[in-house]
DNA sequence: TATTATATGCGACAATTGTCGCAAGTATGA
DNA sequence: TCATACTTGCGACAATTGTCGCATATAATA
């Protein structure tokens, strides 16, 4: 039902994938988990911005610094994106993802063709706009 | 292969997509396309923008306006698209989105676990080392 | 041919995104 | 207690993205 995800932008996903893997995080340590790849001072304004966007919260401090954990299910929020994949190339459908996905990965033809059947056999997607229909 | 594709917004990407499947069209063919969310001055800006980036050409005059055509092979695009999701969700597996897609589609368990073994036993995880998990 | 649509080339703009720098606050150890 | 190390709060900025408007050019047609 969480239709009111907020739209992230790449790094901001990027960073709360991090954030779930981690539980809950220092600017300091998620700028650690990326890699470096991006300075402290960017890390923290991403932090800021999902906290404005209500995708994470202060949770308490460690000594100086604020510990930080998302507050979006890793879940939701993934199916959100897949989805968007889904009706950006495949008009919602989600067979055409998963030949690509065998073509990309080699995956053994069978099963994927009665993987297929079952995705089409489901009232699932229309076109697209919304067909938010869940179970949680 | 084509590790040079374009980086794309998220309106060029689904306006690529329309090009894709009309094959070619003018803008205002494209507009339309579009179901009209976008006026006929930005379906022209994301146009111009397309071929800058080098994702679209000019094809043609009809009559006083262009005809557009993708200039870049949609497989290898969408390709980069689910290789770009798979890295930001799942380090790279493929397989906990076979699983994510089967939470959000309800497809059979058993059939997944096969799928899932096949791509686990792929090599396609390189820069990874990555760790196996969530999945709530 | 003069009018009327419709395109084009371009510029403009606000919002978003990715990146930083810096003054000022604070925990810690010498 | 003071210096050091590390934070925070904010502001700034350039690039990107989504949106348009307008002057000019041109095909169609009255």
């Amino acid at each position: 039902m969480n239709d009111s995800l907020p739209d992230l932008s790449r790094l901001e996903m990027i960073s709360l994938r991090k954030l779930w893997s981690l539980g809950e995080a220092t600017a300091r340590a998620l700028q650690e988990e990326l890699n470096g790849d991006h300075g402290y001072s960017t890390v923290r304004k991403i932090l800021e911005r999902l906290e404005e966007k209500g995708a994470v919260e202060k949770v308490r401090l460690e000594g100086k610094a604020w510990i930080y954990r998302s507050t979006v299910p890793a879940s939701d929020m993934i199916h959100k994106e897949i989805r968007r994949l889904l009706d950006t190339f495949f008009d919602g459908s989600a067979a055409p993802l998963v030949a690509h996905l065998a073509d990309m990965e080699a995956i053994s033809p069978e099963e994927i063709r009665e993987l297929e059947k079952n995705i089409d056999s489901q009232p699932d997607n229309p076109n697209d706009k919304d067909a938010r229909e869940e179970k949680e």
